[in-house]
Order: C-alpha cells, then structure tokens, then sequence
DNA sequence: GGCGTGACTTGAA
DNA sequence: ATTCAAGCCACGC
C-alpha cells in the first residue's frame, strides 16, 4: 500500500475539496510531505478519472486551469467552476486567495 | 536500461 | 522586483 500511497492521499485529499473551493498540487504536496513532489500530484490527477475525484477543483499555485487540457472539453473544467460559483477567466480563477482551500490548515493534519 | 517529458513548486541569482 | 534553475518521481519510448 505503500505504492499507492502518496496517489490515494491526493485523491483522498481531492474528494475532501468542499464545494465551491479550490486547491492547488503543491497543497496537496505538502500535505503529503512532499511538497516538491507537486508533480507527482498532478500525475496522480492523470488517474484521477478513474477515481471520482474531482480534478477541476484542483489548479496551479497562481490559480491557473493548467489541467484543463487533460478533460473531455476545453472548458469543461472552467465550467465546472463557474458552476461551484467560482469564477474563471482565462484559465485562471478569479480570487483564487478566496476560493483556496489548504488541507493542511483546514484538515490541520485531522487526516 | 537510459533519456525525456509532465495537470508544479520553491529558492537563488 | 523578475528571471533562471533545480528538484521531485513516475511513465513512455
């Protein structure tokens, strides 16, 4: 279980995003303990789809859709925010400080 | 089996 | 202040 460890922990996380909020991989990362590992999370995105895991809620440090290109559309997942109530505009999320949800302040490490 | 790429981040120059 | 570079680990060729 060691293997899938650190990709059922982004996943987890992932399904952990309340509605309406948005998280970035390095978040996720760190969460983890693995903060420079942020890439790793958005790999574990690429079998995400597998997973009823939410990927559009999850974006770039600056707030930028920069998985977009990974889902069925092309704006699928800016459509999915913007039905969250966030507001997207090209590609990048509108108050991303607002709509940022940090697992390791909001889970507090409750995980 | 080695090299490059990838849904990123942080730090140093 | 911005720009450049390195780090991380897994997967594809």
């Amino acid at each position: 279980m060691d293997n899938t460890n650190f990709f059922d922990k982004v996943y987890e996380v992932a399904q952990l995003i309340p509605y309406g909020r948005v998280t970035s991989y390095g978040a996720i990362a760190k969460y983890l303990g693995a903060a420079r590992s942020a890439r790793m999370v958005g790999w574990a995105m690429n079998n995400s789809h597998t997973k009823d895991v939410p990927a559009h809620r999850v974006v770039n440090r600056v707030g930028v859709l920069t998985g977009k290109h990974h889902f069925d559309g092309t704006n699928l997942m800016q459509q999915l925010l913007e039905n969250e109530g966030v507001k997207v505009v090209d590609n990048q999320i509108v108050d991303f400080a607002k709509h940022f949800w940090d697992p390791v302040k909001e889970l507090s490490g409750d995980l």
